[in-house]
DNA sequence: TCCTCATATAAATAAATTTTATCACAGCCC
DNA sequence: GGGCTGTGATAAAATTTATTTATATGAGGA
């Protein structure tokens, strides 16, 4: 079979007009009518329905069953194309977010370093959010990414490297600075600053203002933790951060939270279960994998 | 492109002879050299390496990626295949292993007569394992399964209905039979009656009897609930079973297990997550589902 | 009623795949 | 070494499959 005639099926789900998908892939009228023909007898069942009235036409439930199919092996084409592409490279594509970037992965770049890997390093940033989806889809090899529930998606294997708890972040002479902890409900009125939505910080932030069952004061809103901090350092308003973003250099007074049960960071490396490991993958991977502690 | 080609390929990393693959698929020797020339030119890359000297030949990186993806194009050629050809039938065919056939079904099967699905249900027996790995190749529509740890498996949806607690089962008349709860530690010379591998049920004690640390004495091991019942009641041996295998007909007394983040057994609705839904499969999917109180 | 839009069909053409026939090369056995 | 065998590559021919061209059909609207 031809994978040609399924993409051409796709399209005609999506536009119900034979003409139209014909238009689209340059081919004539007739080209769309004998694809369908054809898949229609390799599944021995009528994927779309003509309607008698040619206004518009059905598609079956058959047809959208063909048409779940079709869409799964486009993208399993497309992403062996861009596996293959990329091993002619011999580099490797890591994904790392800011907050990961700064605070945890210098302890594994030395080493990194010592074995020679730096110059086959392709590192592309962003959020945790976006570099998933870029492992998912072949872009990325492998990604240090940050959660906060549970990490699973089909066809990815995850690797939990570290946690650690979030806290509420305040300048050193701050009245709450001298709390062993805080809880949210006694929170309601401070005004927050914190990181932008896409960050793994945004959805934990609501799991504890939920959960707490208060709606916070967010006076400020950053995608730089560098400003986040400098603004809490500042008396803007109180943070809530992962420890991991503090040092000691920072000035800040990172606080735990009183909650029950309450979500971590955790810091995993991700990659396709389906990735065939090159030498240098594995070498890249154990390193991630063992370097910390 | 031709899925024939990948088709070819896949048979060709297999049995690594251009000649046999051929034989194969009763087609030429040269089919099969032209067929990886397609895929190399498609995919700019040497998928195969022919030595010089021709005793065994090699498959490259980029040859194990396509591989993989092959397979996947393959199975999902297939799923196509298998799913449209049931959807003829009209028929939902449902998964449903025995203990929960026998303990936990009735309460649904009543309002299946009054919806008048009972005949267009093709339902089929076995471990739940087994008939996991039906949903998910197609021979299955929907099952209602038991697992003991969460159940999470790449396209599938997932919908947990129930638990119960595991239980130590004794006759009536038993020495332990008075107990309020029992540890593993207490039972290491007890003999057990159990149920056979494929069952959560064995999962499941494994995990009480490693956790505790012991290494019980299993006198007798059946795949049918009723006999392994029979025996505990004729006093062979003490069980282990899920609470709701256990009616009050049966004159045993099912006993807590003490131990802590002990494992339950859980009863989940699971169908694959592509899976294009009937208006006949949603009904069923939605009266198992909310049937149950 | 006629025109337009949308799809189907048949024959012709073009493109692709497969076969036939043959070559090249390495390993092996005598 | 010389011939035999197993294995894959290549070129041309044959075949199969896909696409186009040209035309038909049928519904809906002006």
């Amino acid at each position: 079979m031809n994978t040609r005639d399924l993409a051409y099926f796709a399209q005609l789900v999506e536009l119900r007009n034979f003409t139209q998908v014909a238009a689209h892939f340059g081919v004539t009228q007739p080209t769309i009518t004998l694809a369908l023909k054809r898949l229609e007898d390799e599944f021995d069942a009528r994927l779309i329905h003509r309607d008698t009235s040619h206004t518009r036409l059905t598609v079956t439930t058959a047809g959208r069953q063909l048409y779940q199919h079709a869409q799964a092996i486009t993208r399993e084409l497309a992403l062996a194309h861009t596996e293959i592409d990329h091993l002619r490279e011999e580099k490797i594509r890591f994904g790392l977010p800011p907050i990961i970037g700064n605070y945890y992965f210098p302890k594994i770049a030395a080493k990194l370093v010592t074995v020679g890997l730096t110059e086959q390093l392709m590192t592309q940033g962003g959020g945790s959010g976006t570099l998933l989806t870029m492992v998912q889809n072949g872009s990325l090899d492998i990604a240090l990414l940050g959660h906060s529930g549970p990490l699973s998606a089909p066809g990815l294997t995850v690797t939990q490297l570290a946690q650690a708890p979030f806290r509420i972040v305040v300048p050193a002479g701050h009245p709450l600075a001298q709390q062993k902890s805080l809880a949210f409900t006694a929170l309601a009125d401070q005004p927050f600053v914190v990181l932008d939505e896409g960050y793994v910080h945004a959805r934990a932030f609501r799991w504890f203002t939920q959960t707490a069952g208060v709606r916070p004061n967010i006076v400020y809103r950053s995608n730089d933790v560098g400003v986040v901090k400098q603004m809490i350092k500042q008396g803007v308003g109180i943070g809530f951060l992962t420890q991991i973003a503090i040092t000691a250099a920072d000035g800040l007074v990172a606080i735990p939270i009183a909650q029950t049960d309450q979500p971590r960071f955790t810091i995993s490396v991700v990659h396709r279960t389906e990735q065939v490991m090159t030498p240098l993958l594995t070498t890249f991977a154990d390193l991630l994998t063992h370097s910390q502690k």
